[in-house]
DNA sequence: GCAAAAGTGTTCCCTGTACACCCATGC
DNA sequence: GCATGGGTGTACAGGGAACACTTTTGC
C-alpha cells in the first residue's frame, strides 16, 4: 500500500484472481507472514483509500500483488455480513497492518482472469504470494472462502454474458484442447471433439495458425488465436 | 427507520423495485417532501444500522417503503464512486433527515420484482411514494438514476438464470398476453403469437386453469398459473 | 510397437422461426 | 359492423448431440 494516503476503513476490496493450469483453476493468494501470528493465506485485497474509486481500488490491488496493469475485471458481489469480522485472529492481523480500529468492514469482491504464463508462475519463487487450486484451498481468513466459491460461480455466468472472455485465461495461440479444456472446467462437463471443432471452426474470431505445436510426444496439433477485433464485429449492437 | 438503533453511516442500501403495468416497467420512488428542500424523489434506501447485515437491510427498506414481507430481492451492484455524494443539495437532505454526518458513502443495491396490485399501487395515494416509467425518470439525487438504469438490465441477467422470477411481475393467473408483454419488455423484442403459445405448451411448469377472462370486449382468454413446485422438480440439479 | 493426442463427417432430433386465417365478444 | 384480441398448424432451417477410426509423433 501506498504511504501518504488516507485510508477509509469501512470499506475494502478483495480480489480474485483466476488461472487455469492442468486442467483446473487456481486462485492466487497472498501469503500473510507476520512472526506473532500463525502463518496463512488470503485473497489479495485491502483497505480502500478514501477518495479512491472501488475499481480503482480493485485495479491496484492486482497491480500490487502481481505487476498485471490491464485486466479484465469485475465486480461481481458485495459481502457485509457483521459477522464477517468476529474472528479475532483476523481482526488482529487487520488492525496491525492497516493501523486502524476497525469494527466492521464491508468487502467489495472483484473477479479477474489471467493466463497463468511463467512469469505468473515465478510470483510464487518471491514466497509472498501462491497459486492454490481451488479444490485445494487452505483455511482463509474472514470470508474469504465463500468469495471464492462464489467467484467460481460468477466465471460461469460471465461466459454466459460474453464468450471472449475465456481467452483470458489462454496464452496468444492455443490449441482445441487448450481450449476444450477451459470450457470443461467452466461448464463442470466434457465435450465432444468433433463437435467442440466444428463449432470452432463456424466462429470466425478463432483463427486457425500456421504454426504448430513442436516436440509432442503425439501429432502435433495446430494453434488458434482469438481475434479480439472480428469478435467485437460480431457482438457490436445497437440494442442492449 | 426505526428508533434506538444506531446507523452506520458509511454505507447504504437502495432498492429498486419494478411492477410491470401498460406494457412497461414502473420503478418505486419515494418522495422526498422537506419544505426547506425542493420537492422531489429517489429510490428507497437507507443507511444500514451497526448490526445488520445487507441482505436485511434491502429487506426492511422494502417493507418500510410499501409493507411486502416476502419478496425475491437479488443483491446486484455496489456503487462507491467518492462523486457520488459531490451533489450538496443531496448530501444536506442526507445529513437533514440522518443526523449523520456523510462523508462518503458506497451503497449496495438490491432488484425486486413484484406484481402491481392494487394494494401496491393505492400505495401512490398517500403521496409517499409513486409508481413512475422507467422512460419518464425525473431526476433523481445522488447517482440514482444510473442504479435503475442498471437495474433495468439485471432484470435480463436474472431471467436468464432464472426463468420464474417473470412471474414476480405477473398475478397469481394470468393469460397468455400477459406474459408475452412481460418477455416482450424485458427481451426489447416481439415474439410470435403462435410460437409463444407453443412454447407455453411445452413447459409444464405453465398450468392452463378452466377459468377464462369475463367482460372483455373480444373473445375471452384462458388464464394460467405458475406452479412453482413443477419447476423446481425440473430445475433442482446436482450439479452446479 | 505403443502410448497419447490429433484430425475428420454423417445422421438425427430438437428447437426456433416464419407465416395467415377465422372466432368470440362488447360496444 | 367493427374493433380488439384469442386461438390454431405446418414447413423449413440451423444447431446440438451421438458416434469410430486412422494418423502422427516421441519414446
Amino acid at each position: 500500500m501506498e504511504i501518504g494516503k488516507i485510508l477509509y476503513p469501512h470499506v475494502s476490496v478483495d480480489c480474485v484472481l483466476l488461472g487455469f493450469s492442468e486442467n483446473e483453476f487456481k486462485v492466487l493468494l497472498t501469503h500473510i507472514d507476520d512472526r506473532e501470528i500463525e502463518k496463512t493465506r488470503k485473497l489479495p485485497g485491502s483497505l480502500i483509500y478514501k477518495n479512491e474509486d472501488l475499481d480503482e481500488a480493485a485495479q491496484r490491488i492486482l497491480t500490487e500483488s502481481t505487476g498485471v496493469k490491464k485486466v479484465a475485471l469485475k465486480q461481481f458481489k458485495c459481502f457485509g455480513s457483521p459477522k464477517r469480522t468476529e474472528n479475532e485472529k483476523d481482526v488482529k492481523w487487520l488492525e496491525k497492518t492497516t493501523d486502524v480500529k476497525a469494527d466492521r468492514i464491508i468487502t467489495v469482491a472483484y473477479l479477474s482472469l489471467c493466463k497463468l504464463n511463467t512469469r505468473l508462475l515465478a510470483l510464487e519463487k518471491n514466497q509472498t504470494v501462491s497459486w492454490c487450486s481451488i479444490d485445494e484451498l487452505p483455511n482463509l481468513p474472514f470470508d474469504h472462502e465463500q468469495i471464492v466459491v462464489e467467484a467460481i460461480r460468477e466465471v460461469r455466468n460471465w461466459v454466459d454474458q460474453d464468450n471472449s472472455i475465456v481467452f483470458e485465461f489462454l496464452p496468444a495461440k492455443f490449441t482445441a484442447l487448450d481450449l476444450r479444456r477451459v470450457y470443461e472446467a467452466i461448464y463442470n462437463k466434457v465435450y465432444d471433439v468433433r463437435n467442440f471443432k466444428k463449432k470452432m471452426k463456424s466462429l470466425e474470431y478463432i483463427v486457425p495458425l500456421e504454426e504448430k505445436q513442436q516436440n509432442v510426444a503425439h501429432r502435433a496439433a495446430q494453434y488458434f488465436r482469438f481475434d479480439r477485433v472480428k469478435y467485437n464485429k460480431l457482438h457490436s449492437s445497437l440494442n442492449y
